[in-house]
DNA sequence: TTGATAGGCAACCAGAAGGTTGCTCATACT
DNA sequence: AGTATGAGCAACCTTCTGGTTGCCTATCAA
């Protein structure tokens, strides 16, 4: 659900763009991260309990690939707001003008 | 800098789209936001410091206003990593193909 | 079947985050 | 002048978070 609290940590932001490089273990995504198995472990739970990943078993490895739709509801949700400023602008503009 | 977390809080958000419906006061945003003046404002200062938002003391109370850039620039990340996702898809169903 | 590789579970820890309260300061109103 | 309103500062507390370590399980390959 919180899917921008997911976002909000660098470790899982590399992660993300990692896997839309396509998907990944985590004995792949772990090398070079910086941080332990379990760290990354723990990271992939956090996007997955936010829809923005996904896994699936192959073998012995879990394989992990990213839930585009999850990261286009956050893009339209900034989307939204920004819309809704510039219609307040609007307005604001629209007002100073009145009291001329 | 790290806008992703600034929105990663529900209180922060829901300050941000009442923002986007036009400038406040900090007052004003505290009014029914369930939590104290103080709160609201350590929330805002999260949001400035993330650089999502900006304050002008205007008399006796300070008026907050969105920064679209900013939101704009979140959006873009947002985007670009599904525009890479879209990429490695491809690839991949190319990669499949090859296979049969 | 033994070993190596990939991963899960649980406990633990330090520090950051969210929130409150109490006090002070400054601007506005009458 | 005196009071009410809007806001800043600092201390404090509790919970959540990021990260680690130790140990156990499962799969693959020799």
């Amino acid at each position: 659900m919180p899917v921008f609290a997911a976002l909000g940590d660098e470790h899982r932001l590399r992660l993300l763009s990692r896997l839309a490089a396509g998907p990944l273990s985590i004995s792949g995504l772990t090398a070079g991260s910086g941080i332990t198995r379990q760290g990354v472990t723990k990271h992939l739970r956090v996007l997955a309990g936010a829809g923005l990943v996904r896994s699936s078993r192959r073998g012995k490895e879990s394989l992990w690939q990213l839930e585009k739709r999850r990261l286009e509801e956050a893009r339209r949700s900034l989307d939204l707001i920004s819309r809704q400023w510039d219609e307040s602008l609007g307005k604001l503009k629209l007002f100073v003008e009145e009291q001329d």
